[in-house]
DNA sequence: TAACTATATGAACATATGCTCATATAATTG
DNA sequence: CAATTATATGAGCATATGTTCATATAGTTA
């Protein structure tokens, strides 16, 4: 039960819903995600670390940017479930 | 995203996916899930408010026990494919 | 190479969380 | 009614969490 918690718990933070939500539209810099969602550079950055380590991000080098995106198609998959639950209703 | 959030954040906590797994599958007294869970009378109590407060669960008195059911399938449906997620990788 | 840009990271802090302990509430039983 | 059983709840505590601030790292460009 201890990975399912943590599963959950990565999506119990609206700071991670909202970087996870954007990442599963487009891929993102670090800056871009910064600016979108209006958190500091470090926030986003910490959080992206989170995300790394559970593996549910990925990055890549671009000239001197990060671009990172979505790895995980199930934590999406019940992200998006959740949220359209939350709408209807 | 911050509803969303509450949602996963309540399936964030061993102790409450524990409980609610065990609800999924019979309804219990809460000295029953104490007993099966082996958590305290009381810790399984706060959660239980918790839970109640959230409307995932219902009661109803039988004797002087408590009864509690689960009322979101939706939050159910959700644990589980989480579960078999972790379960089948 | 020096200056600049983008990102990462460590420390510190304020808040949130889940538990325990003690006690209150409520129904049942003798 | 008193004692018992089952559950709820408030206070307090230890730990976890998310953010900010300052700074480090790494690639790019003049």
């Amino acid at each position: 039960m201890d990975e399912v918690a943590l599963m959950f718990k990565t999506l119990s933070d609206p700071s991670r819903i909202r970087i996870l939500y954007l990442l599963s539209q487009e891929e993102c810099s670090v800056g871009h995600i910064a600016e979108v969602l209006k958190m500091t550079q470090s926030a986003v950055s910490h959080q992206l670390g989170y995300l790394r380590t559970l593996r549910l991000v990925k990055v890549r080098r671009e000239g001197n940017s990060m671009i990172y995106s979505y790895e995980d198609d199930h934590v999406i998959s019940l992200m998006k479930q959740a949220i359209q639950h939350a709408e209807h209703r």
